[in-house]
This record gives structure tokens, sequence and C-alpha cells, in this order.
RNA sequence: GGCGCGGUAGCUCAAUUGGUUAGAGCCCCGGACUGUCGAUCCGGAGGUUGCGGGUUCGAUUCCCGUCCGCGUCGCCA
């Protein structure tokens, strides 16, 4: 027997226990006449104590040959600490054991990563992710995975206790052009075809709704070979969610229940439901942006009326050419932001696309002030003063341009401004849906017969329009919005679903806007408009990004510290070095010739 | 693909305008010490400054290229 306790476990209780303990030497303290060794396990550390006279003279000459991470098994008895020298820091603080046995299991060399929290410089992530063992080993990243465990155990009770059942689907499927790029899988029975590793498990799901299975659930891998961000990984996990006969009010109120139980079980915060919503429209009115932060407020505030009434060029211009000014108040932002800071933030804007960063502070008296005041008049600086709610020592940051650019343009120096004025808890946690959002977007890159752009889907070619929108299909499809929801967390994308079209018209429709034709649609997805001629149920579903709800619930700002193995920006594994070159031999067989 | 930041000892970092033998803390090695808990004290070892080229009497420092890590824009139904 390696153990009777682990090291996280023993109190005062235990005194006068032999008991044996096995895990790694977090630390050592050698006084010549004795020695002390921070044991460490996934449960905690414990001091073990190599002195006389519980400890034998050999003992204690043996114990000096132990480093860091060497792994040890100990028996002794559980003594409490002399008074006084007890570690209020450690849970087993108040005791230690006194050693009587040293087994060395085995040594380790210097670590590159320290396991230890001791030490408080932690690698760089190259040297971690490169050692990832050493770095798993860490006590913050075993927090972490226990978090995650204990996340998505408590999703599944959830989900069980509402009926759900988990079906698996095929990581092995066919590849469909719309969407992100997909991982390929070369077939050697059949050479030359390939089978596509899931985006997300989507038509599945709808076809296990066709077949029946109301309420389904699955913690599904899924793949997309785009580029990577702090948020986002090319294999990540989605928990995966349909149900029939609801519509988007039922998968809302079902996840707003999930929300809730999560954030009272693993973080004990209260999160009043329902969850509030906005609309897309609003959203993007209010926040710029379709996951808006809303720990905070600072909202966008349009000043297009009052920005054509100046004499200030850019304004005028802007406004005549169909564009509009808005604008955001960075309450008490003069104290935060000199000049040379607002040099900085415009440069910061000129990334999203912004040719400038007009701005206004508000002095002493209430007046706007700045080297652009002279265009506006008292009586139209008054009126910005009064929409923007203006007070002394405020500042007042403009985007000038097309609805979409001032969109991005606030949004960004919305959040920026924000995090550096430490204007919400880093703690707090916000939970919204944003709902209806557009059916389409245009896609201006692609040509199209009308040369203008082509339809894609803002979601996917399956999500249904609202009821009350159907006919905007035909008429103005810009307009219609769709039975869709964003979870947003803190600013970030959490999850995000859709109620399905179930009809074979809406769905044609839909296909015939996205320019995708009969026979292309057949190809494509025929299995599934196949299945939905069978009596298909109206049904709907979400998928929430694990990785990233996890992330959000540790409050870390990278999706790499909530996985255990995660790729590099360059989607490599810096431990195993994939992806790795193959055999000629069994390109052979995949009937596959490499370039160069 | 674009932009930005970074790469110096096993680890975290420093190095003046381009100038002596590239330093410090931790780790490691040796020694001292009967109670520490980031133990302490004394001594020591440890370097292809990511890689390749260029400028220069002289390059960690300046220039070009390249590789790698991170952030971000594009991209992500």
């Amino acid at each position: 027997m390696y153990r009777t306790h682990t090291c996280g476990e023993l109190r005062t209780d235990h005194s006068g226990e032999e008991v044996t303990l096995s895990g790694w030497v977090d630390n050592y303290r050698d006084h010549g006449g004795g020695l002390f060794v921070d044991l460490r396990d996934r449960y905690g550390l414990t001091q073990i104590a190599f002195s006389p006279p519980d400890s034998s003279a050999e003992l204690i000459e043996e114990s000096k040959n132990l480093r860091g991470e060497y792994v040890i098994q100990v028996t002794g008895k559980v003594a409490k600490r002399p008074a006084g020298q007890d570690n209020p820091k450690l849970a087993t603080g108040d005791i230690e054991i006194r050693a009587t046995e040293l087994k060395l299991l085995n040594k380790s060399e210097t670590p590159p990563v320290s396991p230890s929290e001791k030490v408080s410089e932690v690698a760089g992530e190259d040297t971690r992710l490169k050692h990832r063992y050493l770095d798993l080993r860490r006590p913050e990243m075993q927090r972490t995975m226990m978090l995650r465990d204990r996340i998505t155990k408590r999703m599944r009770d959830y989900f069980e206790e509402h009926h759900f059942i988990d079906i698996e689907t095929p990581i092995l499927g066919r590849s469909t052009p719309e969407g992100a790029r997909d991982y390929l899988v070369p077939s050697r029975v059949h050479n030359g075809k390939f089978y596509a590793l899931p985006q997300s498990p989507q038509l599945y799901k709808q076809i296990l709704m066709i077949a029946g299975y109301d309420r389904y659930v699955q913690i599904a891998r899924c793949f997309r070979d785009e580029d990577l961000r702090a948020d986002r990984q090319p294999e990540f996990t989605q928990v995966d969610v349909e149900m029939s006969f609801v519509d988007s009010d039922d998968i809302i109120g079902m996840i707003d229940g999930l929300v809730e139980k999560l954030a009272k079980d693993v973080l004990d915060i209260d999160v009043p439901t329902p969850l509030p919503r906005l609309t897309y429209d609003e959203a993007m009115r209010r926040f710029g942006h379709d996951a808006p932060d809303l720990r905070f407020e600072m909202e966008i505030v349009d000043c297009t009326d009052l920005a054509a009434k100046s004499d200030f060029g850019v304004f005028k211009n802007v406004v005549e050419g169909g564009g509009h000014v808005r604008a955001i108040n960075a309450k008490k932002g003069t104290s935060k932001y000199s000049r040379r800071g607002i040099d900085g933030l415009t440069e910061y804007v000129k990334g999203f696309g912004a040719k400038g960063l007009a701005w206004f502070r508000c002095d002493d008296e209430g007046k706007l002030a700045s080297t652009i005041a002279k265009f506006f008049g008292d009586d139209l600086l008054a009126e910005l003063a009064k929409r923007l709610n203006a007070e002394p020592g405020d500042l007042i940051l403009f985007s000038a341009a097309d609805w979409a650019t001032t969109c991005k343009v606030l949004h960004a120096l919305r959040t920026k401004v924000a995090k550096e004025m430490e204007l919400y808890d880093p703690k707090a946690m916000h939970f919204s849906w944003i709902v209806e959002f557009p059916m389409f977007e245009l896609d201006e890159e692609a040509d199209s017969p009308e040369g203008k752009g082509t339809w894609t889907a803002m979601h996917h070619p399956f999500t249904a329009p609202l009821e009350e929108h159907v006919e905007l299909l035909d008429t103005d499809p810009a307009k219609c919005r769709a039975q869709a929801y964003d979870l947003v967390i803190n600013g970030c994308e959490a999850g995000g679903g859709t109620i399905r079209i179930h009809d074979a018209p809406t769905q044609s429709k839909v296909f015939e806007l996205l320019g995708i034709d009969a026979e292309t649609a057949k190809d494509r997805f025929g299995f599934l408009l196949d299945a939905l001629a069978y009596g298909a149920p109206p049904h709907g579903g979400i998928a929430l990004g694990l990785d990233r709800v996890v992330m959000l619930f540790a409050r870390l700002d990278n999706i790499r510290d909530v996985i255990a193995f995660p790729k590099t920006q360059k989607a490599t594994d810096l431990m195993t070095e994939a992806p790795g070159s193959v055999d000629g031999k069994q390109l052979k067989e995949l009937g596959i010739k490499l370039d160069s």
C-alpha cells in the first residue's frame, strides 16, 4: 500500500496515528540536525519532519538526498506541531508527520517548470506547454481542471434531471462548404475522398429530433481549422443541446436554469433568472457589439443630428455621406487619459477602421472643450453635453463613419477604456441573452450574378426566421430577424443557438436566398432534407462553449489554461510536436502525393 | 496573410550611446546549522544572447532575412 491518507486530509484529530503518505517533494528545508519536507499531491501539502528523536540518524541522513519533485513514500506518526509553529497557510498546518520510514519512489531532473506554488514566477507559456505534465502538476492548474470537472458534472446532472439523453455522434463526417474550414481525414478505402471532423454535431442533432429523441445533450468535441485567439482553439468542446416541441423561450428558459444552478453550485453566487435579454439591434445600437460586456454602462449615444449642425468638416462629410456620428462618455476619463493617452486611443482605434478620434473633455464649468470645439457653437456644445450627460472630468470619444465601423470602434474603445479605468469588479459575472439576430449578412467579397455580394447565413442555413418575419424573406431579407439567441457572459459569447426550420417551403426559400439551388442542397444536405420530409417536429437547440464557460467561471482570460493539452497559436502541440510528417507508405495507401 | 510585443544561464529577468571577463534572484553542486515553513549563512558551477547573414575596430544592442511564443485585425455557418 502506497498511502493511507492524502496530503490534504490530516488534522489534529489524527494525532498519534501512524500514517503513510506518498507524493512529490514540494520543498525541503535542511537544518543539519533535522530536515523538513513539504509533501504535495493533488489534495494539498503536508509537512514531514525528519528530526530526532522520532527519526533515526540514518533516516535523517537519507532525507538529505531529497530534491524538488522527487517522488517519495513516508511513514510516521501524525503529531500536533510544537506550540507557535503551526502554519496557518496550510490546511494541514496544525500537524506534521514525524517520519520513521522513507522510500524514494522516483527521482526527478531539475524541472523547467516548477510545480511548487512557492515559486512565484511561472515559466513562460511555451515552456509550460512543452512540459505540460509539470505545468499540470501546479496546484493552480489542478484547481482549474477540477473546476472544469465540477462544471461538466453539474451540467450532466442538470440535463439528466430534465430528461435529456446523451447520444454520441460521429467524428468522421462529411465536409460541407459552409462555415469554417474543415479538418479533413483522407479515406484509405476510397482514395481521393475525405471525411471531415465535425465543426459541431448540428445536422446529427436535428436528425435525432426527427428520430424522436426529443431532449438530446452531448459534450461534443468540435474542430474548426481557423486562426486561433485567446478564447479560440482549433479543437474545442461544446455542450450541445437540442429539443423538440419548443420555441426560443423554452430553450432560453432551460439554459437560464442551468446557468443559475452552475453559478450557485460552482461560484456560490445567486444569479436572478430569467436572465436579461437584449435584441441584436438594440445591442448594436447601445453597445456596438453582439456580445456586449454589460458589467459596466458607458452606452453609445448617437449624435449624428447634432454633428450635422456643426462646422466640423469630418463630421459633416460623414453625415452627408449617410454615415453616423456616435460617442461614448468615459466618466471621469480626463484623469486617466492625458493628451498623450488620447493619442494612444487614437492609434488604437485606427486598427478598427477609424480614420481618427474626435474627443471632448468636460471642464470644471461643465463645458465641452477640445481642439475641435471651435467648430461648434455654444448652444450646440451645450446640447451635446446634455445628450451625453457630460459632467466635469468626463471624456467624450466619438466615432464618425459608416454604421458598422462606428460599432466596431466604439465597442473596442468601450471595452478598453472600461478595463483601463477599472469600471467593473473583475470578479463580477454578468449573464445575458442577445436575441433576434439577423437571418442574413451580406458577403461583399463573394461575387453574385447581380454583382453586389451574396447573402450568407449568419448562424446556419436551417435557422428559422421570426414567425412575423417570414414574409420579409421575399420582400426585405436584410430586415429579417431569426429565432436565434446567444448567451453572453462578461462580453464573451459563451453559446448560441436557434430554432430550426422544420417545413420544406421555408427551407427552400432560405436556400434560394443563400444561392443554394435545389441540386446543391440535395448534394450537401440531402439526408437532412429527406429526414425533414418524414414528420420533423418543431425543434431547436443551443451549443455552449464549454471551454469558454470554464474560462469565465475560473476568471481566466485565456482558453489554453482550461484545456489540459491545448494547441499554440499556430495550432501545434509543443509537447507531442503534432502535427508531424508521416511515412510515404501511409500516404501511398491513402492515394496522396505531396507537392513539396 | 497584416500589425504589434517578446526570445539572454534549467527558470524569472537585467545589461547605459554599439565598448573591459554578459549580471542578479531562484534552481543546481559543496559546506555550516536541532524547528523550519519562500529557512538562513558561506563557497562554487552554469551562456552558440532563437537561428542565418550584414554594417562595424568591436553587436545582446543597429540593419535584413528566418524560426518560435503571445496579443490583435482579417477569418471563425
